[in-house]
DNA sequence: ATAATGTTATTTGTTATACATTTATATAGA
DNA sequence: TCTATATAAATGTATAACAAATAACATTAT
């Protein structure tokens, strides 16, 4: 067969890629803002309805965000994990997966992550997670939880490497909706002594010293998980499947 | 402010979630086919362009795929995780990501797993990881680099931990973009003893020896992984950026 | 009969146009 | 100065028509 297929695929997805690669090359910057469907329209030569699909693909994949009104159009989103996050919870809900399997795996990566935070954390990585330290509350309520689980998401960051940084901030997601949407403030886990600690053993570059408190500090947590989880399944009493 | 805003968002994303929780409920099997856009427009009671927008944010989320013609439709996907790595490349590509992190992070997941399996694998888990080996052809190829990275996939199933094999999927999927598009076969790695070793190892139940097998077979492939990734930036010289 | 070919109908893909809704900004009035 | 209102710019929604793909059926030729 010397002759090769061309059977071109959708024109939207061609437009989603053709901009993808001018995000990714950088000739978007994060705040600027594309070009109006209108625009977008003359530009590819396309129908508005092909350029509009593409729009919502990019926001799809989280790449932009639409605001409507004059001024208004397709901004280029920084770097965040909310797309990843979302596709994800599909995926974990086709999977009919459990808090148990969320928590084996925070159990395990948390504390390399932590490891790897004792490792590399810059003085700017300090800094924050003393100023979240700092700013917790000495009693406990939903602002608690957030802080508690930023620390976590802060910890990531200072791993420096931005698959870990992605694979926390999703099980974390999972981990807060489950805390904040499920439990009552009262029955939340107040511990004031475990991140403090975790921060020392970071500043003093404690790999090992990160690795196991952070593992015993899970393990803590995980009952928490579980009633959290128990309660979920209480007040969502699987009313679908035959509807 | 008593009365709950009603500023309701766009209506495709409700269609699209409406459907989707129709989907994770169990009223569409793997396989079946969503109503036509002609009557799902009745349905709803909205107009085929929301509906077609809201078939295609499924689309994209990975729960539908989309035929033409008559028969055609958008047929329910059975679980996969082709929706996440897209996602996830995205992300990757936009922080700039390298090889060095993705085999940080496999060097220190896959050996997690591999005890995992050594835990859990079942018989039938068992037979398709002997059945991988036995195919693996005697001279490397294309092929060769498939089975393998098919033998880690395997692998994370038999975890029986879905984040867990979630995670693998992905960091393969990458690693088997760039060799196989990267690397000329006659370069790729060649080893026939490891895998079989490790199948043994999972078979006896031996944890330890799985993990740290795991680990050092990593540490061999992380140099084939760095050779691929200079070739891609050697014919990728970074056409973009001002185009 | 069978294989190739043409026809038809169904379903998604694309275009065009008009109107609705949101909202930043300018304008006018108190 | 402040508030209300008008205006315009941009996205959101609806409708109608046609294009293209394709499965099923009908026709023709061998």
């Amino acid at each position: 067969m010397p002759y090769t297929s061309l059977k071109k695929g959708r024109l939207a997805d061609d437009v989603t890629n053709q901009i993808k690669e001018a995000i990714f090359g950088g000739k978007y910057q994060a705040g600027e803002k594309l070009p109006s469907e209108h625009e977008l329209v003359e530009l590819f030569g396309v129908s508005r309805v092909i350029i509009r699909e593409a729009i919502r693909n990019l926001e799809q994949a989280g790449l932009v965000e639409i605001r409507r009104g004059p001024k208004g159009g397709a901004f280029i989103k920084s770097r965040n994990h909310t797309a990843v996050t979302q596709v994800v919870r599909d995926h974990f809900r086709l999977a009919k997966g459990t808090v148990k399997e969320i928590m084996e795996v925070r159990l395990e990566i948390e504390p390399i992550v932590a490891g790897l935070a004792a490792e590399r954390a810059t003085p700017g990585d300090l800094q924050l997670l003393k100023r979240n330290i700092d700013a917790q509350p000495q009693t406990p309520g939903r602002q608690t939880i957030e802080g508690n689980l930023d620390f976590h998401r802060l910890l990531a960051r200072c791993a420096h490497n931005p698959i870990y940084e992605m694979i926390i901030n999703i099980l974390l997601d999972f981990s807060q909706e489950l805390i904040i949407n499920i439990l009552p403030p009262g029955q939340i886990l107040h511990d004031t002594t475990t991140h403090p600690e975790l921060y020392r053993l970071i500043k003093d570059r404690d790999i090992q010293g990160a690795q196991t408190t952070m593992h015993s500090h899970l393990k803590d947590v995980i009952p928490l998980m579980r009633a959290a989880e128990e309660k979920s399944r209480e007040s969502n009493r699987y009313p679908n499947s035959t509807s």
